[in-house]
RNA sequence: CGAGGUGUAGCGCAGUUUGGUAGCGCGUUUGGUUCGGGACCAAAAGGUCGCAGGUUCAAAUCCUGUCACCUCGACCA
């Protein structure tokens, strides 16, 4: 028994209670999601990691054309003047743009910016394609990358160049523009319930975290296991702040030049991330069936044994046939045993174990990977078996997800409360308004406002941080 | 951007103090035996020691510079 502890494997996660970070960085590269680019601050996204965005992107674009959006494609590349336009906006991005100074041989008269972001370059357009009423609303997507000259960079949390979708559309009054923005955080915040099993906080910001040119931006928040918030996806409303910069401009019905009314909303690779640090365990990852590239993997015991591979080829295309995304794992080379932990570490929902004592019995070993418990389930009829235990495994994942963050979220009534609650999860709080308490709390605390739920019953009526009449409660955590 | 750390075979590391033929484990390849929780035996392949200078008869080792990555802080999806 000594001697199997001893012994060292390449695979080896640092415990998670151990050493949140260095688990993450373990389970992510050891289970081939992504791998470390020669380029500084960016990453390679592998084939089972961009499986994944795959997914979390045909469940997101469905919603997008059901809600009535069209997808669009954009250039990569923002004269500088463009850029320019919107102050607040230039402001916020300026300080991690990248530039394109030179082309060929040439040096470029003016610079192009490589997109952090679109909505320049899409406001410039809208004002080309907008004329009048009966041409709003517009609402545009795209999938794309942007990049942003970040200082320090983590895996799917924050890299430089990152995969994303941004969506940007105009309308013609206030109304319209604010029912899209929560449309679109609604959008979001359903996907991340229902297909990644990720439990969120919806709010509007404060002013200082808010989108740079926003009116107002709503997000909404994770929390990951080691009690840190992650921004998971954020809809703007703008308002007519870049129509304004912009000259985006149509004809209204009563005959009279009206600005559009813009808002924008945008999600990216970044949910990995989030799937990864909510629902890993020791054992590496647990990914929620609906997103799983691989939902169900089937393993065979003694393979070279008579009929073993024929029954699991047999069983492979049942389930195919039936729709799930099955994976039989023929490789020669490998025991049992390593591939139980290879797709544990990958985070498959169900495994299958199929030998001969399984065959004679009429039966396969079922594993599921959120509890790791195992049971003998009927080969007749597995596919029926199947579909109702992805949907518990889907279901206890974001059972568990809900429970582990209702048991860190506390309610703090002073600052000594907040800065000890911040430590292991997030402080819902009173607040003031004042940008000023804001900063104090970060300073402090190093934590800082996530956002105001749209409940706002209150839990006290002094600002947590000075004492003066509250006036929004609002959740404080240290965030990604 | 501030503090600390690490760069040696695909991966994990030893060797650096005190300069003298490049090592170990895992993985890989081939053959065989195995197969119900990270199998075993045998043989083999694989490295300009991050990069650039310098000192020396001789540099992974000493000196100078530089780059990259990691951890923790400050700033941001």
């Amino acid at each position: 028994m000594a001697k199997q502890e001893e012994k060292k494997f390449v695979e080896h996660i640092t415990p998670r209670s151990e050493d949140f970070s260095q688990w993450y960085t373990d389970v992510i590269l050891q289970s081939e999601l992504v791998d470390y680019a020669p380029v500084r601050g960016c990453m390679v996204i592998r084939p089972y990691g961009y499986a994944i965005w795959e997914r979390i992107q045909q469940e997101m674009d469905r919603r997008f054309k059901e809600t009535g959006h069209q997808n669009v494609y954009m250039p990569m590349l923002i004269p500088e003047s463009l850029l320019l336009k919107e102050a607040e906006h230039v402001e916020g991005f300026a300080p991690e743009v990248a530039w394109v100074t030179q082309g060929g041989n040439e040096k470029l008269q003016e610079r192009l910016a490589i997109r952090p972001t679109s909505e320049t370059i899409f406001c410039a357009m809208y004002s080309k394609w907008v004329g009048s009423w009966r041409d709003l609303p517009m609402k545009y997507n795209q999938w794309c990358s942007v990049l942003r000259w970040e200082k320090s960079t983590r895996p799917f949390l924050r890299t430089s160049e990152f995969l994303w979708q941004e969506g940007h559309t105009i309308h013609e009054t206030p109304e319209e523009a604010q029912e899209e923005t929560m449309r679109m955080l609604e959008v979001y915040r359903e996907v991340a319930q229902d297909e990644m099993a990720l439990p969120v906080l919806c709010g509007r910001k404060s002013d200082k975290e808010k989108f740079a040119g926003a009116q107002a931006t709503y997000s909404m928040e994770a929390m990951m296991q080691d009690g840190k918030a992650l921004q998971a996806g954020t809809s703007h409303n703008f308002g007519t702040n870049f129509a304004v910069a912009f000259n985006i401009q149509f004809l209204s019905k009563a005959g009279k030049l009206e600005y559009v009314h813009e808002t924008s909303w945008g999600a990216s690779t970044r949910l990995i991330g989030a799937i990864i640090m909510t629902h890993g365990d020791e054992r590496g990852l647990r990914l929620p069936p609906r997103i799983a590239p691989i939902q169900v993997v089937i393993v065979p015991v003694a393979a070279h044994k008579g009929g073993v591979m024929e029954a699991c080829d047999a069983v492979a295309a049942r389930l195919k046939d039936a729709g799930f995304r099955v994976k039989l794992d023929d490789r020669d080379t490998l025991s049992p045993g390593y591939k139980f932990n290879d797709w544990e570490l990958k985070g498959v929902p169900v495994r299958l174990e199929i030998g001969p004592r399984d065959l004679e019995n009429g039966v396969a070993t079922v594993f599921r990977r959120d509890t790791c418990e195992k049971a003998p389930m009927p080969l007749d009829t597995l596919p029926q078996t199947l579909g109702g235990l992805l949907e518990e495994i889907q279901q206890n994942l974001l059972v568990q997800a809900r429970e582990f963050r209702d048991a860190h979220i506390t309610d703090a009534h002073s600052m000594d409360e907040l800065a000890s609650i911040v430590e292991t999860g997030f402080a819902r709080a009173m607040w003031c308004g004042d940008r000023a308490c804001e900063d104090a709390v970060k300073e402090r605390t190093n934590a800082s406002s996530r956002n105001m739920p749209f409940d706002q019953t209150p839990i006290g009526d002094r600002c947590v941080c000075c004492g003066k009449p509250a006036k929004n409660l609002i959740y404080f955590a240290k965030a990604y």
